[in-house]
RNA sequence: GGGCGCGUAGUCUAGUGGUUAUGACGUCACCCUGACACGGUGAAGGUCGCCAGUUCGAAUCUGGCCGCGCCCA
């Protein structure tokens, strides 16, 4: 399929120097000028051997009609003004370039002979509709496309006109690069070789849905290129990296990679190529020292959140790392069934569809659940791939699978035995809808209106009058057994011992006094509930003498019981209250009303309120198991990170709760619970028994109860890794290294793993904790499902590619605060890797044949360029901030420096610079180095970059020389390979801070784009003169000037001339004589220094400071000031000389 | 109510006592420049929440206040 599949489009217009339809208004003045006149036409024109075969299935005719539309635009499109506004541009543009031409990019072979790349050719099957296309129009040349727009054009053209068709400007010279040592012959070896036929590429197991365009059976509706052209007008787009030296007729014969990389071919076929390796299986017997963590179990509940995301990506990076690193590395995937928040979901689908889970039958409701779990378990899992965890799917682990049924019984026996845990009556959380026991963490507190009443208890004895109650739940006055005061309350202090009646119910009931009632709220008198309150059960405990009264509410909260009256049985709350209200006011009883805003538990997963009962359920006894977490973490065995949420986590163990782990629901383990209804006992076991531990009868009763699903999950560490046998990964990856998790399962979760792991393992189940942020959304809210601004991770891959999610999740915001998250911040991920793909398309352009991979930095002395020295030594400090804040459990640093590094170090700098050397302009040896060096530091980048986003990474890592099977083993390397040179960096500052000089005063003094104006610039030191005289030509390229002088100290300043006085010193810069001088940037140029200037007169003034700052201060301060007071010196002057019309130039 | 944390350009963010306060997004201007317009260059934009204190010197340390968030009750 190699030549279908091959590129259709073209490196270079076929057709000769013809003027193309864009010829007229841009190219004549611009590239057919007189400055160009020294160019072959030709020169426009690729090589014949650049010239690709036409694709049978393009007959190169049948332009689609848009691209008509511009031509046309083009050749007529002159006069009137430009047109303004997006929506124009963007309507314009979305008219003419539909999005399959906009989006694909160029795909191209240099080579004449496809079938050599073959593989490569079939991988990038359905490259038929990538057309070799102009899609990096400008925008505004797009908007002069719509007939009627195209408007301004003419004032460019007349503006360029008036500068080429001049003499004014310099001519540009262009020059190809020169053919270096990879003028050779094209035999590179095929890059890419054997991955093109991945047999694993299975969509399903690679979590992506197949790109249409990958589809090799269907060929897709061929879109005929536009049409060639030539001269300026030849759409700039379809240039491709090989054109470097198309003069000379080199052929870099490399693939050519697209312009920009299209991640859902790379990332799936990297994924299933990992797979197809076992890239990630961590090795049953390692060597050296192992690396593991566990994958915090996601919920069946739903799918994966964006959350998730993020702490999977911090994994990823982690364990990527480590195994780069050479450590034995394991990850362990798992999925949690979460028993009670998943019941609720398949309840509510059932209730969808208008059945009652609890009206199923026991074996159909757990089919339901199951049949829930599979679905989902498969979106899961599907969403862990797509995102490329180096997850050990071998290992896989299901908190229900057999292994983990027969640990958590274990544990409960365990406990049991070991008297950690007990069966008891105690006030717990009812949740009245789903009918279940809840732990404490499990009820979500938060502040609702309510109305407080005040009610009056009229005495016992009928004396007028009565205490005033205050109460928001007059329902449960039916359930009162006293009504209690403050004891050193005055108000009250003669009412203690005496009774009262209970309205609405005549029951009469003292009046006590307990210190938990607090005197300032209400009237300072309280009635004492103590089955429906935890405060009122307290006092009610304190108080022995007080009747104990039933339950007035059932298992629904409605209320029943002996005590309650006919009239109010079986209402539901809401109803019970308005019907007490009305009979107390109705009775004179209600004193009076007022709003209130109270806090309200309700359930998490009902959201119904939670009403505090007593029950008997089972607890664990925490105090115990809590202590040795606490030493721990104290002597640093177990750290956590950020470490400011130690306080917060010690507090919380240090006032730590028993646990009820008892729930009344259908789906979880089971309690290991039988009782015997012969002699009464309970008999706990792994098995179910057949008769009684204690009288031997076989009239034994499990249990209705199942466990909490955090009773399986806080052994989780070494559940995964198969406790309670003593497997051989239970014996080589525990303790695990790290626990990633979100803060808000510090207690849940956390907390309890670390108690599980000492107490049942004897050692701390991991030796990092570090917590992520939540996420929210770009307008600040946080990411819920509730609020549906989560978006699927799914998509967000799907439209943006798991890489850029992955790296936008870790930059720009802090990984362990709250960050935001949006298209904004994909877009800059995207950007970000849109950009590394290009320097290494750009690096592959540069790198000859052949060339083996960089196995250490070329060898660097004093006598080698300057910004060689510069990238190394700034490569050196990135890699040791990469590595350092890794250690430190903050990847968004790590990210912010290898982005910054990438960016603006490499790409913006050290390649513009380094152009001429690579290109051959000054020698070969120059060359060679440049090469070795920009090979070198891609080639690290790419390595320390991969954790973050491994499939980019991997794809151009192998387009590049290297050595390895794949970048995922390939060894991390240490940062002391490249050289420290402090003195580069300074010196290289000089260089830049005068090329940022130069361009400041050519856009301050509106220079056109086209005039190359002298240069003049007086040093401030002698330094600083020999660097500038060195790296003279660099200076001159970058900042578009010529002939860059240095002048003396008193050298006189030159005539006609825009200037700007900065600490490297002077600088001067030609302009063109109809320029007005710009005064206003050396003001307040002049304004800021003579501020600091103030300031630092100011403290030398200062005699403390004299006395009391450390000399080198002081000596500093001075210089400073001096340097300061020359340099308004020098603006002064200069602003004198603005004053007098500059002379003629 | 108690505790913890956070307030730095329009937005997000770096910054552990001496910096001309970092970077990104956004804005404005110019530009297709032989890797990249998902780009390049330049510019504008800051009372470092407010008030006091410590210090020769505070975005940074202390106290108070204001605002926001989280956890716990």
């Amino acid at each position: 399929m190699g030549p279908r599949g091959g590129p259709s489009g073209r490196a270079c217009p076929p057709g000769g120097a013809r003027p193309g339809p864009f010829g007229p208004p841009r190219a004549a003045p611009r590239r057919g000028g007189p400055r160009r006149a020294h160019e072959r036409p030709a020169d426009r024109e690729p090589h014949p051997r650049l010239r690709l075969p036409r694709s049978p299935t393009d007959p190169g005719r049948a332009r689609p009609r848009t691209l008509d539309l511009r031509e046309r635009h083009y050749l007529d499109g002159r006069g009137g003004p430009r047109p303004r506004g997006g929506d124009d541009r963007r309507a314009a543009r979305n008219l003419l370039w539909p999005r399959v031409l906009r989006d694909r990019s160029v795909c191209l072979l240099l080579r004449p002979d496809l079938a050599a790349f073959r593989p490569f050719a079939a991988r990038r099957q359905g490259g038929a509709d990538r057309v070799d296309l102009p899609h990096r129009e400008h925008a505004r040349r797009r908007t002069d496309t719509r007939p009627g727009l195209c408007a301004d054009r003419p004032r460019r053209v007349r503006r360029r006109g008036a500068a080429g068709g001049g003499s004014r400007g310099v001519p540009r010279t262009r020059d190809p690069v020169p053919p270096g040592a990879d003028a050779g012959p094209p035999d590179h070896q095929p890059l890419h070789g054997g991955l093109a036929r991945v047999p694993g590429l299975d969509p399903g197991t690679a979590g992506r849905e197949p790109s249409p365009r990958r589809l090799p059976s269907r060929p897709v509706a061929r879109r005929e290129p536009p049409p060639p052209r030539d001269g300026a007008g030849r759409p700039r787009r379809a240039r491709a990296i090989g054109t470097v030296c198309p003069r000379e007729g080199t052929l870099l014969s490399a693939p050519v990679l697209p312009t920009r990389f299209d991640p859902s071919e790379v990332e799936a076929r990297w994924q299933a190529e990992w797979e197809r390796r076992a890239s990630f299986h961590a090795p049953d017997r390692p060597g050296g020292s192992p690396y593991s963590l566990v994958l915090p179990p996601p919920n069946v509940t739903g799918v994966l959140t964006m959350g998730h995301m993020l702490g999977d990506t911090v994994m990823d990076i982690l364990a990527r790392q480590h195994r780069m690193r050479g450590r034995p590395t394991l990850w362990v995937p798992g999925l949690d069934a979460a028993g009670l928040a998943t019941q609720v979901e398949v309840r509510r689908r059932l209730l969808k569809q208008g059945t009652l889970l609890e009206d199923l039958p026991r074996a159909q409701a757990l089919a339901e659940i199951e049949k829930w779990r599979e679905e989902h378990e498969r979106r899961i899992v599907l969403q862990a791939r797509a995102g490329g965890f180096s997850l050990d799917w071998s290992r896989f682990r299901y908190s229900m699978d057999p292994g983990c049924v027969r640990a958590t019984r274990e544990v409960f026996l365990r406990l049991y035995r070991d008297g950690l845990l007990y069966r008891g009556e105690r006030m717990i959380n009812w949740d009245p809808k789903l009918r279940t026991a809840i732990s404490d963490l499990e009820v979500i507190h938060a502040d609702e209106e309510a109305t407080l009443l005040y009610v009056r208890y009229p005495w016992a004895d009928g004396r007028p009058g009565g205490i005033e109650v205050a109460t928001v739940r007059p329902e449960t006055i039916f359930g009162d057994v006293a009504v209690a005061v403050h004891p050193e309350d005055p108000r009250h202090a003669a009412d203690v011992g005496r009774r009262v009646r209970v309205p609405l119910t005549g029951r009469v009931v003292p009046v006590v006094a307990d210190p938990a009632i607090d005197p300032t709220f209400g009237a300072g008198a309280l009635k004492v509930t103590p089955r429906h309150d935890l405060v009122d059960y307290e006092v009610a405990q304190r108080h022995p003498e007080l009747a104990s009264p039933p339950d007035i509410l059932d298992d629904r909260a409605r209320l029943a019981g002996p005590w309650v009256p006919p009239a109010y049985q079986g209402l539901e709350i809401g109803a019970a209250r308005e019907k007490a209200i009305e009979e107390l006011d109705a009775g004179g009883l209600l004193v009076r009303q007022e709003p209130y805003r109270h806090s309200v538990a309700r359930s998490e997963r009902s959201d119904a309120p939670v009403e505090p009962r007593i029950s008997t359920q089972w607890f664990v006894r925490m105090q115990g198991l809590a202590a040795p977490v606490v030493g721990a973490v104290r002597r640093g065995e177990i750290r956590i990170h950020p470490d400011r949420w130690e306080r917060t986590f010690f507090r919380w163990m240090e006032g730590i709760q028993d646990w009820c782990i008892s729930r009344q629901v259908l789906w979880g383990h089971a309690i290991p619970v039988y009782y015997c209804q012969t002699c009464g006992r309970e008999t706990v076991a792994v098995e179910p028994p057949r008769e009684c531990a204690h009288c031997g009868a076989r009239d034994l009763r499990a249990d209705p109860d199942v466990l909490d699903t955090w009773f399986t999950s806080w052994l989780w560490p070494f559940l995964a890794l198969g406790w309670p046998d003593r497997t051989a990964d239970l014996e080589r990856y525990y303790p695990t290294n790290v626990l990633v998790t979100g803060r808000d399962i510090m207690f849940f979760w956390v907390a309890r793993m670390m108690m599980a792991g000492y107490y049942f393992t004897g050692a701390r189940p991991f030796a990092d904790v570090c917590f992520t942020g939540m996420l929210r959304d770009a307008h600040g809210h946080r990411m819920s499902k509730h609020l549906g601004n989560s978006p699927d991770p799914l998509d967000v891959m799907r439209e943006w590619g798991a890489d850029a999610m992955r790296f936008g999740l870790v930059f720009p915001n802090p990984t362990d605060e709250d960050g935001q998250f949006g298209p904004a911040t994909l877009e800059g991920a995207r950007n970000f890797l849109t950009k590394t793909w290009n320097l290494a398309r750009f690096t592959l352009a540069y790198v000859p044949p052949g060339t083996a991979a960089p196995v250490g930095p070329p060898p660097i002395g004093p006598a080698s360029a300057l910004e060689n020295r510069w990238i190394l030594s700034r490569f050196r400090r990135t890699s040791e901030e990469v590595d350092r804040a890794l250690e430190e459990f903050a990847p968004t640093r790590a990210a912010t420096a290898l982005h910054g590094f990438v960016w603006h170090d490499l790409a913006d700098r050290y390649v513009e610079i380094a152009k001429d050397a690579l290109g051959g302009k000054r020698g070969e040896a120059a060359q060679r180095e440049a090469r070795a060096t920009l090979l070198f530091v891609v080639e690290r980048c790419l390595r320390r970059l991969h954790p973050f986003v491994p499939h980019v990474t991997e794809e151009l890592w192998h387009a590049l020389p290297h050595s390895g099977d794949l970048l995922a083993t390939a060894p991390w390397p240490a940062p002391t390979e490249a050289p420290a040179d402090p003195p580069s960096e300074i010196e290289m500052e000089s260089v830049l801070e005068a090329i940022r000089l130069l361009r400041n005063l050519r856009s301050e003094e509106h220079i056109p784009p086209e005039m190359i104006p002298r240069a003049w610039i007086r040093p401030a030191g002698p330094e600083i003169a020999r660097v500038l005289a060195a790296e003279r030509t660099t200076v001159e390229r970058l900042a578009r000037v010529r002939g860059v002088s240095l002048l003396e100290r008193e050298a006189p300043v030159p005539d006609g001339v825009g200037s700007r006085v900065a600490p490297l010193g002077e600088c001067y810069l030609e302009r063109p004589p109809a320029t007005i001088s710009e005064t206003r940037a050396l003001e307040r140029e002049r304004e800021k220094l003579a501020g600091l200037l103030a300031k630092a007169r100011g403290r030398l003034e200062d005699a403390g400071f004299r006395a009391r700052a450390p000399p080198e201060v002081v000596r500093d301060v001075e210089g400073k000031a001096r340097d300061l007071e020359e340099r308004i010196r020098r603006i002064d002057e200069h602003l004198k000389m603005g004053a007098s019309p500059p002379s003629t130039p």
